[in-house]
DNA sequence: TTGTATGCGTTATCAC
DNA sequence: GTGATAACGCATACAA
C-alpha cells in the first residue's frame, strides 16, 4: 500500500503538499495539484484513516447500541439513524452493537467501542452502567439517548411520552367496554416500559379500577418468551376480556398464543399493544397499537448527536419528545 | 485522558513494561506489574485503540455491507454474524452499511470503510463493483460473500441453492393444480435472484410449460413497490391460478395487494415465497414458502472471515451451501 | 527483568 | 507557494 510520502516523492513535493491538496487545506499551485493527482491515481494511494484518526483525535465513527436489531422498532431506528448521518454529508461509519438486554454485554460493548474511540454513541441503555455512562457524559462525551433514558445520566435523549399513549390505549379498551384487562410486560430495565405499565393503570385508576396484580403477566423480551406469557395471560382464571401488551414482541408472542389456544381475537379476547408493524396489514387479527415514529426517532437523536459533534450546541442535554399515533383496527372489539 | 506515559510515569517504570503488562506479552515481576496495574486503576487509564491499530495494522474492526436492515432476512443473518464473532471471543466490532441495492452507494460505503481499515468484509453485493472488489480481493483482502456471489470474483461465499429450492416451491404449485404461474420478481443485480427465475422455469418446464414472459411483474425490493407489482400481477387478465414471489418483501406486498382487491388467498390465487419470516404463524394467509437459513448464513460467513483472518485458513475460495427448509401452510391450496 | 528508541501514516505548525 | 518536522499513542526490536 502506498502512503504519502510515496506519492509525494512520486510527484516530486513535500508531504504537506500532498496532505493539502488532499484535504484541500491550503492553496496549491494548479500544476503542483495536477502532478499530486496523478501520482495519486498512478500508485492507487488510499489515505490511511487510523494514522489520520490518530493524528486529528477523531475517527468518524460513531456507536449505536440496541437491544435486538431483529426488532422492527429498532431495525427502523438504526435507518433513520443511518440515512441522516449520510444525508449530512458526513463520512461517518456506525458499530452496531446488540445488547439483548444484558447490562454486561453492554458494559464490553461500550469498554471496546469506547477503546476505538468512537466519537459518540447513540444507545438504547439496557440498565446497570448508569456509573460508567455518567462517567462519559462528565468528561463531555456526546452520548444520546434514544427510546429510553436512565434517571441517573443526564444525556440528550428522544423518546415518546409512553406513558399518556399506554393510557390512550387502554382507556380505548374500557371505552369498548373491556374491565379485566390483563398486561403482558416486558421485563426490561427500561423506564419506557416502566411508563406504559403506569399509563395502564392510570386509565384503570380513572374508570374506578384497581390494578390487579394477578392480571400482569412478566415476560423476557422475545417472541418465544412472550408466547409463553401470552399462556400464562389465557389461563388466568377467570379470563381476562382483553390484554395490553407493552412492546411489539409481546405482542406477537401473544398472538401465537392465542392460536395456539384456538382462541381467536377480539371475539374471545381483545389485545392491544404498543408498537405497530411494517407489515401490520397482513397480521390477523388485525391489531389495535400506538405507533411510535421509530425512523424518526433514530434521525432526531442522529442530529442531536451531529450538533453536539460539531459544538453547533454545547450546554445542557436536551430531551426530543415525539409523537405517537394511534391506530384503531381490529384486535381491540 | 490519560497515556501509557502517564501511567509508566506513575508506576516509575518504562511505557514498554506498561505495554507488556497491558498485553500480557512478557515476564514482568509480581511487583512491578502491581505498581502498574496500581497506576492504570488510578489514572483511570484506557488504552487508545486507533494508536494501537495504527502500530499493529489490525483494527478488529468488520465491515458487513447488505441491502437492508429492516429485511428480516438480514438482520437475522447480521445476528448470527455478531454472535458468532463474540463468541469466538474476538473483540471486533461491525460496522454495518446498508445499501438499499444501490452500487453507488456501495462503493462510497466501500471507500470509507477501506479507508477506515476494516480487518475484512462481509458483503451481500448490490452488484456493479465488481472491479473495486476483484481488486481487493486480488491483494488478499479478506471477503466473504454472503446471500448473494459475483460472478467475476473469486472470493469465499455462503449461499443456498437457490435454483432447487425456487424449483421445489413451484412444483408444489403445479402439484397442488396451478398453471397459469405468475411471478413477482425483485429487481436486483442479485445471482440468488436470477438463480430462483430459473427454477421457477425449470418446474414449469418439466411439467412440459413454457414461462409465459407476460406472467411475470418485477418490481424494486421493498414493501411499497411490490404492492403495486402485486397489483399488477391480480390484474393481469385472465388472473394467474398461482403467483411465485421471490423474496419475502415481494411476499408481504403481494399479500397487501390480495387484500386490496378484495381476493382471498389460496381461494382466489394461490400464493408461495422464498424466505419465510419470524411471525410467519400470525400471518394470514398462513404463506407456504421456503425458508433460508439466514441466521446460520451469518454465522458460516463470519467463521470463513475469521478463519483467513487467523490464517488458519489460506488459499482459494470456498463455497458454503446451506440447505433450504420447505414450509408447506394455507396459501398454495 | 527492564529500558531506550524507532516508526506506524497522518496533520498541522512554523518557517522560508 | 511550498517544505521540514514534530507530534498523535502505542508496540516492539534491540540493548542492557
Amino acid at each position: 500500500m502506498a502512503t504519502i510520502r510515496d506519492v509525494a516523492t512520486m510527484a516530486g513535493v513535500s508531504v504537506a503538499t500532498v496532505s493539502h491538496v488532499l484535504n484541500d487545506s491550503r492553496y496549491v499551485a494548479p500544476e503542483t495539484k495536477e502532478r499530486v493527482v496523478a501520482a495519486i491515481a498512478e500508485l492507487d494511494y488510499r489515505r490511511d484513516g487510523i494514522a489520520r484518526s490518530l493524528r486529528r483525535s477523531e475517527t468518524g465513527t460513531i456507536g449505536v447500541i440496541i437491544s435486538d436489531i431483529k426488532n422492527p422498532f429498532f431495525s427502523d431506528l438504526y435507518k433513520g439513524v443511518e440515512d441522516t448521518i449520510n444525508g449530512l454529508g458526513e463520512n461517518q461509519n456506525l458499530i452496531l452493537c446488540n445488547t439483548e438486554e444484558d447490562a454486561d454485554k453492554e458494559r464490553k460493548y461500550l469498554d471496546v467501542i469506547m477503546e476505538k474511540r468512537v466519537d459518540g454513541l447513540i444507545l438504547a441503555p439496557a440498565g446497570g452502567n448508569e456509573d460508567y455512562l455518567q462517567a462519559l457524559v462528565k468528561r463531555q462525551f456526546p452520548v444520546v439517548f434514544v427510546d429510553r433514558s436512565l434517571s441517573a445520566v443526564r444525556a440528550d435523549q428522544v423518546v415518546v411520552d409512553n406513558r399518556q399513549a399506554a393510557r390512550e390505549l387502554v382507556r380505548h379498551l374500557l371505552d369498548r367496554g373491556h374491565r379485566r384487562i390483563a398486561i403482558l410486560k416486558a421485563t426490561l430495565h427500561a423506564d419506557s416500559i416502566d411508563r406504559r405499565v403506569e399509563g395502564y393503570e392510570d386509565a384503570l385508576r380513572a374508570a374506578g379500577l384497581a390494578a390487579d396484580p394477578c392480571l400482569r403477566v412478566d415476560s423476557a423480551s422475545d417472541i418465544d418468551a412472550a408466547y409463553r406469557g401470552g399462556l400464562a395471560v389465557l389461563d388466568l382464571d377467570p379470563r381476562p376480556d382483553a390484554v395490553f401488551c407493552t412492546n411489539n414482541f409481546m405482542t406477537l408472542g401473544m398472538v401465537r398464543a392465542l392460536d395456539a389456544r384456538g382462541l381467536s381475537c377480539p371475539a374471545d379476547i381483545a389485545l392491544v399493544g404498543f408498537d405497530d408493524f411494517p407489515w401490520a396489514d397482513s397480521f390477523r387479527p388485525r391489531i389495535t397499537a400506538v405507533a411510535q415514529p421509530s425512523y424518526e426517532m433514530g434521525r432526531e437523536a442522529a442530529l442531536l448527536l451531529h450538533a453536539r459533534l460539531r459544538k453547533q450546541r454545547t450546554g445542557p442535554p436536551i430531551t426530543v419528545t415525539l409523537p405517537t399515533t394511534m391506530l384503531v383496527r381490529d384486535s381491540s372489539g
